[in-house]
RNA sequence: GGACAAUUAGCUCAGUUGGUUAGAGCGCGCCGUUCACAUCGGCGAGGUCACUGGUUCGAGUCCAGUAUUGUCCACCA
């Protein structure tokens, strides 16, 4: 035997390992040993946004379900574990765009679409290229030649599929609508993605005619011709719905109408108010409940229309002041307090303050019936009439998706209740671009409506490219927006897997995936949607599990952030302490859903237990000449170490089945530290003294190593597998590698 | 305003069908380095499991309420 340093130095030892795992071939599970036998296990991997680097909580995802995947494969399944990244539309084109302003002081508009797409495009392949050499750091056994992005030419086939079934199916709408507009980045964006900032602004209130009004946003009043009041407000029971009211307002007199509706708080202000229907959601819902008229007043830059009169052409922001110093000296400034506090609407992707407007959007009918062309999904039939809404509770309440922690499922639920239809279309250029073209003949000028007698048809949704009219072989132009990057996410499991090719062979053998592990905090956006995606398009269910994880905090529970300061960078990490100690500090103690607390301290008792294992291999290894493995229980403490060992094993063994990655890992660290090294071990020494027990006692030595470095693998992938390496090259181990030898079975069970 | 969680040792957290003496990591005190490991070993201190009531032979665990903290959803003009 060679002489073993004391210590376990983890940079000489990791990236050695992983490229003899890649050697090996067997992240393909296609390429296991005897592949065709086995049972397929899949998870596809939450594709990270190419906007820069992984952080901390790239780590986990990776690490849970590395701990996931290699568990599965040694359990003697096929198992895939699919990787990917995500373009991430806006996220990436404004991290693009800021820096592009930082830099040279440009803007988008600044470049030809196509020339500020490869800006973008460079700099989300060199993210690419950083994360997923990241991933490959932290130990991750994935299958890389199966490797996908959501804006390749597959995906991109999938994505313009999905929409073309579900234009035909009248589920993808085109409308007018009131939507959430970023003036900053000049697009809208979701329900979900945006934000409630709380904020503190002066609140006004005016003389309207008889009325008191109040608002923070006077710059919107211009329009405003409908007085609203609660029908049951006694105060106001002397003016009649419908009665109309001469008044005098910002730019001269006025006639406005009463308007009786339920929407208005007594409770608030004066219980009255005034609509801007043209950007509010809920001034948008009263308008149309009585069939009002919506002007528009500021337009999508965040300037005025000549509604304002004196003030058009002014930015909001800069005409408040005047619009109020004028209602003040017209006497119709009843008060102001300065200490209003409020909730503005921000974009969460780096955007600006919502400004509501009324455009032309593509949205996803989530309440329209349809009929399901094929299902496979337990109590939907082929056939049937549902809606995606219904789908999307379905599969959960009747515990075809699990979601944990349990929990979870009530705020899903929740959620589904409160869905509005959901709104896919950008005004941004990166993305996957709208497939629906417009036949422009017989139409003279841009941007009108399209005759219907002289134009063939109004739109073409076409899966491929296209310059020309089918039908008439006029021009065509395609709609300049793109799709909400969640669009093309939602199909991640199955356009991954070879859809729309509903015969491909990975679709057939990998789909439904068993997991999908990400954080708690993209339940919405995303795990939702690939429910919604997948039901409707392949009548199948996209996972049956569903683990969700926390969010990793600092040692004081506070969410790291470049701005705090106290951001623990992976790399930096794994270069000190190693890739081992990382991943077992990250799971150690962690239930599922709960945030983790991570401090370096942790992570540095991780690296030392990596150590006691490397000095408990390093005892063993100097102690044991022979590979047999045949041994009897000898003495009282024979007996001890076997039993738990034992137990040890079917506990690791059911924590993971349950998902309870914690529980596992304390089990297993509980065992080696505590009853074999300090128990045992100790013990042998004794028994080496004994000439009938020497031997015996090496041999249930070696049997502890080998079960112990199999139960410790999926967590502690680099150590273990050095340790099984170095035993193998000692010909005390017999597989060729840890990562596809056989999970241990006790005689307990 | 609505919903969902959490409250266990000095700190950060585990504790899945209710069942002996409630655990871990870090920290703390004392002792110990020839003999796998000082990235170590041995011994030890430290908890009325937020509070109140209920169910039970038995409650950290189940139920109800209270308090505090956190998160999510909705959003008031």
């Amino acid at each position: 035997m060679q002489e073993l340093p004391k210590a376990y130095d983890h940079s000489q030892v990791e990236d050695k390992i992983y490229k003899m795992w890649l050697e090996s071939g067997y992240f393909n599970p296609d390429k296991l040993p005897d592949s065709e036998k086995r049972e397929p296990f899949t998870i596809i991997m939450p594709p990270p946004n190419v906007t820069g680097t992984l952080h901390i909580g790239h780590a986990l995802f990776a690490t849970i379900q590395d701990i996931l995947t290699r568990y599965q494969r040694m359990q003697g399944k096929r198992a895939l574990w699919l990787p990917g990244t995500d373009h991430a539309a806006i996220a990436t084109q404004s991290k693009v765009e800021a820096d592009l302003y930082k830099k040279e002081r440009k803007t988008r508009f600044d470049f030809p679409r196509e020339e500020f797409l490869k800006l973008v495009e460079a700099f989300a392949q060199s993210s690419h290229d950083t994360i997923v050499g990241q991933l490959k750091r932290l130990g991750a056994s994935a299958d890389w030649s199966r490797e996908a992005y959501t804006l390749d030419a597959p995906r991109t086939l999938a994505v313009r599929t999905a929409f073309k079934r579900m234009y035909e199916d009248g589920i993808i709408y085109r409308g007018s609508r009131i939507v959430n507009w970023d003036p900053k980045l000049k697009t809208t964006v979701s329900d979900d993605e945006i934000q409630y900032v709380e904020q503190k602004d002066p609140f006004f209130t005016f003389k309207y005619g008889p009325f008191e009004i109040g608002t923070v946003r006077p710059e919107t009043k211009f329009g405003d011709k409908y007085v609203v009041m609660h029908p049951n407000d006694q105060r106001y029971a002397s003016y009649k719905h419908g009665q109309k009211i001469e008044l005098e307002w910002i730019n001269g007199p006025l006639t406005a109408t009463v308007i009786k509706d339920e929407a208005a708080d007594m409770e608030f202000g004066s219980g009255v108010m005034t609509i801007t229907p043209a950007h509010s959601a809920i001034d948008f819902e009263i308008a149309q409940r009585h069939g009002l008229d919506i002007e528009q007043i500021i337009d999508d830059r965040g300037v005025l229309l000549p509604i304002a009169g004196e003030f058009a052409g002014q930015h909001i922001k800069k005409a408040r002041a005047a619009i109020v110093e004028k209602l003040k000296n017209k006497g119709l400034l009843v008060k102001t307090d300065e200490h209003y506090v409020h909730n503005v609407a921000t974009n969460s992707r780096g955007g600006g303050i919502i400004e509501p407007q009324i455009k032309e959007q593509w949205f996803i009918d989530v309440n329209r019936e349809f009929t399901m062309r094929h299902s496979e999904i337990a109590g939907i039939q082929t056939g049937q009439r549902v809606t995606l809404k219904q789908l999307m509770r379905h599969v959960v309440s009747e515990g075809l998706v699990k979601i944990i922690p349990g929990h979870f499922e009530k705020i899903y639920f929740h959620w589904i209740d409160n869905l509005r239809d959901w709104c896919i279309s950008r005004q941004i250029w990166y993305g996957h671009r709208i497939p629906v073209y417009y036949c422009k003949q017989g139409i003279s000028n841009e941007g009108q409506q399209p005759d219907s007698s002289s134009s063939c048809s109004q739109q073409i949704v076409s899966t491929q490219d296209i310059t020309q009219c089918p039908n008439c072989n006029g021009p065509v132009e395609q709609d300049s927006d793109t799709l909400d990057t969640w669009f093309s996410s939602g199909l991640w499991t199955f356009s991954t897997l070879g859809w729309p090719d509903e015969n491909a062979k990975d679709l057939k053998m990998y789909h439904p995936t068993n997991v999908l592990e990400t954080g708690y905090d993209i339940l919405f956006f995303w795990v939702a949607r690939m429910i919604l995606m997948t039901t409707y398009h392949t009548g199948q269910i996209p996972f049956k599990t569903v683990y969700l994880h926390g969010l990793v905090r600092d040692k004081d529970r506070q969410k790291m952030s470049k701005s705090k300061g106290n951001v623990i960078d992976p790399l930096g990490v794994i270069d000190t302490y190693g890739t081992d100690a990382l991943r077992f500090a990250l799971i150690f103690s962690t239930a599922a859903g709960n945030d983790i607390p991570l401090a370096e301290d942790k992570i540095k008792g991780m690296k030392h237990f990596g150590n006691k294992l490397w000095n408990i291999a390093r005892f063993i290894m100097t102690n044991v000449p022979a590979s047999d493995y045949k041994f009897e229980a000898k003495t009282e403490a024979d007996k001890a170490i076997l039993e738990a060992l034992a137990k040890t094993t079917d506990t690791v063994t059911k924590h993971l089945d349950n998902f309870m990655l914690h529980e596992a890992a304390q089990e297993i660290y509980q065992f080696v530290w505590h009853e074999l090294a300090d128990i045992y071990l100790e013990k042998s020494k004794e028994q080496f003294k004994d000439e009938a027990l020497k031997i015996n006692t090496e041999k249930i030595l070696l049997h502890q190593l080998i079960w112990s470095l199999k139960l410790l693998h999926p967590f502690m992938p680099f150590v273990t597998e050095h340790i099984w390496q170095l035993l193998k090259a000692n010909g005390l181990a017999s597989t060729d590698l840890l990562m596809v030898a056989q999970w241990p079975t006790s005689t307990r069970r």
